[in-house]
DNA sequence: ATAATCTTGCCAGTAACTGGAAGGTCAAGG
DNA sequence: CCTTGACCTTCCAGTTACTGGCAAGATTAT
């Protein structure tokens, strides 16, 4: 299967699986012989799998980590787990962040008129003005 | 005052300060003889005011937008709002992505019982098998 | 005078792609 | 048989907002 039928499969742009294949994540299974990258059913599954990890917002080493134990037949769940919930701690940190930003944002848009006057606790938070 | 007192003052690095001076974001308000960015106490108010906005995680041309509006004597409350408005929605909308992915993961992760065993739910589901 | 500390500009690297150019390959139609 | 168009290849550049490193020049301290 050439890589533009495999990407159209895995759900993903061709130009992203050959960026996939140019760093070793998702390698094609061979290549013919003018250079064409092929792939075979499994590696459409690894694309999927990378594609679906991805989408969950693991990091590229993560999904190369991820990708690794996928293929192990002998991994321990314990170890997916492992990665999985140092992701879920990313995720959450970032909630917290986002929650902080948002409590304060709204507060100040809360306080802002937001009529013609140039008055407005949003430049002065900004700015730290009293 | 050179580039380092001001960075400090301003709680950024130097390499940050440099940075926005080549963007043009605050630029020195001149250079000595020997071509060392000067900051006076107006730019310094600058430079915090474009990190407390970056804080509330204003991208740099957001902030080139704030800081016309911080510098504009006749702005208008409610163009300061509007922009305040655009990135909360932004914060939700990231909000609202991370809950997604949350509840998904975790959910994946209460049902993989973490042990030494191959089989895991995490794994299955991110290969998409049945 | 000299050593230590600044400062300058410039180039490269980060993450994870995306876009584009220049050129090779292949199936179908005239 | 030839050409057209769709596909494929590699390579380079750009994205965001910095950060690190280098060599050379300026300033400050001893």
């Amino acid at each position: 299967m050439k890589i533009s039928k495999a990407a159209d499969l895995a759900g993903l742009s061709v130009k992203t699986v050959r960026y996939y294949s140019d760093i070793g994540l998702v390698k094609p299974s061979s290549r013919n012989n003018s250079g064409y990258r092929k792939y075979d059913q499994s590696k459409i599954q690894s694309l999927i799998f990378v594609r679906r990890a991805r989408e969950f917002g693991f990091s590229i080493q993560q999904c190369r980590d991820l990708l690794d134990l996928y293929e192990d037949q002998d991994r321990s769940s314990a170890a997916v787990k492992r990665l999985a919930n140092s992701r879920l701690l990313e995720i959450k940190k970032k909630q917290q962040e986002l929650r902080l930003l948002h409590d304060e944002l709204f507060k100040l848009i809360k306080t802002c008129k937001g009529d013609e006057h140039p008055d407005c606790p949003i430049i002065s938070n900004l700015a730290m003005l009293p």
